[in-house]
DNA sequence: CCTGTGACCGAAG
DNA sequence: TCTTCGGCCACAG
């Protein structure tokens, strides 16, 4: 079930899971550039849970302030519906980032990697 | 404790 | 380039 703040309380924007660890990292995106699930995974430590990673972020209340629409899938796809992903490319082109035909643009370039986890 | 459920990913064809 | 297919595992009931 999707994260409910009526259900769950409110204001529970970071909490001791892996959830909460996957907010507090996509807030340190810098704006014009772009995450993917997989690599805010490994930023995690956990590179094979990139799954969980959209999870999380597709389970935030609206409203917070975490930037959900700077985190793509690999290869600079963006992988959410189609209603989001209009809403998203609306977001990252008012960020300047340049979205064509459900890609960004000059991915490479616009990928941001989280520092690597600590052993 | 056990199960269903995914805003994923990379390899293969 | 595109589609299909397994493997992946946190979280809520």
């Amino acid at each position: 079930m999707p994260y409910d703040p009526a259900r769950h309380g409110p204001q529970r924007l970071v909490g001791p899971g892996f959830h909460g660890r996957v907010h507090e990292l996509v807030r340190t995106i810098p704006v014009g550039r772009v995450a993917t699930y997989g690599s805010i995974a490994a930023g995690l430590g956990s590179p094979r849970i990139a799954r969980q990673v959209g999870f999380a972020l597709a389970s935030l209340p609206a409203g917070e302030p975490i930037p959900w629409w700077r985190v793509v899938g690999a290869g600079g796809r963006l992988t959410t519906g189609a209603t989001t992903a209009r809403t998203q490319t609306k977001l990252l082109r008012h960020e300047g980032v340049t979205i064509r035909v459900g890609r960004v643009v000059d991915f490479a370039a616009r990928h941001w990697r989280p520092p690597t986890a600590a052993p």
